[in-house]
DNA sequence: GTCATTTATCATGC
DNA sequence: GCATGATAAATGAC
């Protein structure tokens, strides 16, 4: 159960020169940048009217909150996933 | 306005609490000893859970932070690697 | 579409 | 004052 010989010898923390597991992007990922409480407000505003946004509205929206119209479609997906783990949560909360 | 509060009572940020040291061992010490891949599957994720008396929500954030921040600066983790990797080699060998 | 991630940021502990 | 856990943007597998 305790020391064994010679251990500090064998072990392998060395990663000499390449990372091991998050090594090669191809291209640089896009920087994370947080929204404007203004933004939010839009967007919650929405999500409350319809956890799905269509094209039409998507696109109406992401221009007046000067957002692409992919960033307002991944803000409503990730949206949903915060929903669900707020609800799991409160779920978990009420066994006890 | 009431939104914003209730929000804020659901944000786990403004309640956190460190892990007790027992915990982070047995964290630390799969981390180290996966080195090379550090992404224990959803079994392992529960299993350590149980054995740390956390959420498995809990235990994904935990090794989201640690390879992000143990890759930006390795040699911080130097130190702890060592420890951890001893440990678990000695274990190995028994 | 969901969902596990990566990354930066946030809020807290000490 | 940073360490640490949780969340917010962003990517990619499927």
């Amino acid at each position: 159960t305790v020391q064994a010989a010679g251990v500090t010898s064998c072990l392998r923390p060395s990663l000499p020169d390449g990372l091991p597991w998050g090594a090669a992007p191809g291209r640089a990922r896009k920087k994370r940048k947080p929204y404007t409480k203004q933004q939010i407000a839009e967007l919650e505003n929405e999500f409350l009217l319809n956890e799905f946004i269509n094209r039409q509205k998507r696109k109406e929206l992401s221009n007046r909150l000067n957002l692409s119209d992919q960033q307002v479609k991944i803000w409503f997906q990730n949206r949903r996933m915060k929903k669900k783990r707020v609800v799991l949560r409160e779920q978990a909360l009420a066994l006890y | 306005a009431v939104m914003i509060l209730r929000s804020r009572f659901l944000d786990a940020r403004r309640k956190r609490r460190n892990f007790n040291k027992q915990a982070t061992e047995i964290l630390n010490e799969y981390f180290y000893s996966h080195l090379s891949n550090p992404y224990p599957s959803e079994e392992a994720k529960e299993e350590l859970a149980k054995k740390c008396g956390i959420t498995v929500s809990q235990v994904s954030n935990w090794f989201g932070n640690k390879r992000i921040r143990y890759k930006k600066n390795i040699g911080k983790f130097q130190e702890e690697a060592n420890i951890y990797a001893a440990k678990t080699a000695v274990t190995a060998t028994n």
